[in-house]
DNA sequence: CTAATCTATTGACAAACTTCGATAAGTGTG
DNA sequence: CACACTTATCGAAGTTTGTCAATAGATTAG
């Protein structure tokens, strides 16, 4: 379907000035909106503010106990975090400790500002995300 | 289902002292989420970018020009973003243009922020995002 | 008024998501 | 080994979401 156009320039009347194109191409979108993603959801927001809480990793059983949820839910969203490469999960004998990966979740402030800049601040700074593969 | 606990503290060994909770309560969460909801589209993220990329109102059909969907569809991720308050829409006659709400933006970045900052960073910085009712 | 054009809305459908109950996997204890 | 406990995975139900075709609404030109 890429052949869409729209077809103003050969009328008499135009709507406006043509307007700049998006500086992000397609398949970096996807990236950004997969992240993204992973944020747009209330539990999993409120799990990450409690790991922000804690200097320390946070236990599982911690964290579903703060939450009206099911163990398998909570263990889910963990899940999700964790292939989004927003938290670090480690096992210790029975237990599961979970932390913020910091650094991802400033990298995706940083692409944030940058989708919302005009184009001269965009300058090759469309920098895939780092599509951290984390235990 | 609020009484769900662990009884961790009852037993002989505990995975950890007591985590601090979330510092966000479920409400502001959901509305936060929603936010990010609107973010998490990369056509949503592309018609953004757009509109960053331009100074001026950009109009509907030039918006439709650069994407591969089709007109309603376009016009369905307009209003998502309409009703997020992320954008402005004006009707020019039989032309609608849009426009970035920067501002608003610029508070979703902020709540980002905090959410990932630790507890004493958030003192009093849940505000509720202002639901801009727009035209 | 009629026709043409641009945008918004409606209805339908498939895909994705959230949640749960049941169960499996992994670990430590008696 | 057998049992208890924590976490992860599976399968299913119900909801939400993205997309399109068709159509309605609004505006301008003739």
């Amino acid at each position: 379907m890429s052949e869409r156009k729209n077809n103003l320039r050969n009328r008499p009347t135009a709507c406006c000035t043509v307007a700049n194109p998006p500086a992000i191409n397609a398949s970096t979108g996807q990236q950004y909106a997969a992240a993204l993603n992973a944020l747009a959801d209330p539990t999993r927001l409120g799990i990450l503010n409690m790991l922000a809480n804690n200097q320390e990793p946070v236990c599982v059983c911690d964290v579903t106990a703060q939450f009206d949820k099911g163990q398998p839910t909570i263990s889910h969203h963990l899940a999700i975090l964790r292939e989004a490469g927003l938290v670090f999960g480690n096992r210790e004998g029975i237990w599961s400790y979970y932390s913020l990966n910091r650094e991802r979740l400033t990298e995706l402030q940083t692409m944030l500002a940058t989708i919302f800049s005009p184009a001269e601040q965009q300058t090759a700074s469309f920098i895939p995300l780092a599509l951290a593969e984390r235990p």
